[in-house]
DNA sequence: CAAACAAGTTAGTCTATGCTAACATTTAAC
DNA sequence: GTTAAATGTTAGCATAGACTAACTTGTTTG
């Protein structure tokens, strides 16, 4: 076994991700209308990701990421933000030629160079933030989405940390005039654009 | 047809470039060391090259870049420079990783977005350069090197144009305390980053 | 100038990725 | 609750890219 990803199954898992955030679930169809393919090729690569530990898959039942698979897809996804951020703002480019151009460098990009890209573009984690900090939500992955969203948290919301975030684990993070309590792999997942 | 160039077409079209500014020719052995690949794949790959008209390709013959496979050769090296210089200066990666990376990413950088890097670091054309403005030479294509490096103008060379550069084609520009006369075609081979 | 070596090519194989056409299973509707 | 539509899978094929092993051509050198 080579490495654990391509760039074709990197596209499926993040499209998985985000089809589980959105609609709870993610059908063969669905993910191949997302990715412009054919359902069979779909189904072929369920199976390779299957083999390698990052889908549970069985036919004709939903497809489920599993732990490594969710966190491969969660890195994927904090890549393309983050590089969609840097071409729209730094680069001007317009958000789908942003979007579609991000969704081809993101599989190129290693960790150390997005480690920097996001620092260039003064992204961190909620639960990288300091109280008082503010910022702008990016992303939110790892099934967050739907809970969150019930307390008004989506991408887009704006977020301020309160001065007094107590420590400990669950934490709570004072967010958009609502306190909301998070462990910190949660809040890990959840990308945010700092005020300049 | 579907497009003229895949990644490694592109990959390959860079190296025959490089190898034939550098020595004057291209091997397949020496572009296959430099891809790292063994010669039968680069064999296929000239042959693929050769029916889209982008080198001119005869068995146990040396390649030659058409003036087509020049021009994609000259704007791939020119993608890769901008991202390198991006990725060393403003993300501060060390010189071989920010190397390696620009060569996965210069295939996917569409022509706008690689328009709108070069302004975002600053680099631009010797062509494009205006009177008194002065920067570094970050690439040298399409052939003129070794008539250039003649006069001490290779890559990494402090450029200052000229106050008094005429108009006209050949034209001439103040290089390096030395003028060189080149033609507008020739100067827009010539990427130069601007000191800031 | 012939043998040995280097360089290049051919043939055949493999993997990844995609496709179409045909088959199977679920679901939804009557 | 059977059948039709939607959904999903299998089988078979194609292309791009790379590989190894074996062959051919060119070059060098005693």
């Amino acid at each position: 076994m080579n490495s654990l990803t391509t760039t074709s199954t990197e596209d499926c898992l993040e499209i998985i991700a985000k089809l589980a955030e959105k609609e709870g679930h993610a059908h063969v169809s669905d993910i191949a209308r997302q990715l412009g393919v054919k359902k069979p090729s779909v189904t072929a690569t369920l199976k390779t990701l299957a083999e390698k530990g990052l889908v549970q898959y069985e036919s004709y039942h939903p497809v489920e990421l599993t732990r490594k698979g969710s966190q491969i897809a969660t890195q994927v996804i904090k890549k393309h933000q983050t590089l969609k951020c840097f071409l729209t703002q730094f680069l001007k480019l317009p958000p789908e030629h942003a979007d579609s151009l991000a969704c081809k460098l993101e599989h190129e990009l290693d960790d150390v160079a997005f480690e920097r890209l996001s620092e260039f573009v003064n992204i961190k984690s909620l639960a990288a933030m300091l109280p008082d900090e503010e910022g702008v939500v990016m992303s939110i992955t790892a099934g967050l989405g739907r809970r969150l969203a019930a307390y008004g948290l989506v991408k887009g919301s704006s977020v301020r940390l309160s001065k007094i975030a107590p420590l400990g684990d669950p934490r709570s993070f004072l967010v958009n005039g609502t306190e909301i309590s998070l462990r910190a792999s949660e809040a890990k997942q959840i990308q945010v654009e700092l005020r300049s």
